[in-house]
DNA sequence: TCGATTTCGTTAACGTGTTAAATATATGAG
DNA sequence: CTCATATATTTAACACGTTAACGAAATCGA
């Protein structure tokens, strides 16, 4: 009969948010999460961080890519990378150079190095994809795919 | 004739990962910013950040918590929850104190501060909410939490 | 009871996210 | 051409994410 008060009670739902379980921006926290715990091991043995995979991923898909073009592709604020870019050229894995056209960019193109490790993490990272896929549904992945692309464009 | 060559040429396809476009990580990540992209602004008026936010929110609905319990609720690790705890406890806004059933254990509670932050948002984070839920349809939010769910318990 | 093990929370170290401001270069109006 | 404005990148400052290691309290088995 005397349940425990929360201070919920003190207040009438109206002021109250919605349940933390049915909210979106958690529910797409949690979902990316582990998705990720899938890939981030592999990327830890091979001494890189999501980020940097992203921005050599997009490098040996596209080639030569401006910094401006590269934090759109990798979606990465531009504070963010720059500093991931002065670490994988410190580490060898991309070329920098200014663009001779308009001296405020940068131009970014991967390196030998870092083709090496596109090369190492390719395959496996393909395989966790796939085995992720045919676990969750070949199409449930594509309409899921959809679905998000929806929501991030609602702004538009 | 003679296209652009890209670093991609110099290996076969099976080598490089599948399009950056269509993955799920990205497209987690972009719909999930595309979301917080509406309410940061308002959290942002009151001082405080998203998981500040979370943490508050979570003690209104429950009472008192545990750090660990906390933790699951919202999805926060806990080297990242000490310091929001530490932080939302200067600020006035949680109490914190040992357990005394169990002397490893911090209980937190929120303070007649904290309410006051959680009236003020409330209503606001309410309307942003149902006004993305109407945008986007109210149906399909449900049926995104639930693929996202199921999503995130694969491993499981 | 005692020592090994487990659990809870914290600290440390490093990388990234976020916002605002600074710097350098390019562009456009007059 | 020149000054104002716009754009690309960087820096700064602070908060959070991530992993590993640590200290303290609880638990469990001998």
């Amino acid at each position: 009969m005397s349940r425990e008060k929360t201070p919920a009670d003190l207040g009438h739902d109206a002021l109250l948010p919605h349940n933390t379980r049915r909210s979106l921006p958690i529910a797409l926290l949690r979902a990316r999460e582990a998705v990720m715990a899938h890939f981030r091991p592999m990327l830890a043995r091979h001494d890189i961080t999501e980020q940097q995979w992203r921005v050599i991923r997009i490098l040996a898909e596209a080639g030569r890519v401006d910094a401006s073009e590269m934090a759109d592709k990798a979606f990465i604020l531009a504070p963010s990378l720059t500093r991931i870019i002065r670490s994988l050229e410190e580490r060898g894995l991309i070329t920098k150079h200014k663009d001779a056209d308009d001296g405020r960019r940068v131009l970014l193109e991967i390196a030998p190095e870092g083709m090496r490790v596109i090369a190492d993490v390719s395959p496996e990272s393909r395989a966790i994809y796939e085995d992720l896929e045919t676990r969750y549904g070949r199409e449930r992945v594509e309409v899921l795919l959809d679905m998000l692309d929806e929501l991030a464009s609602l702004n538009d």
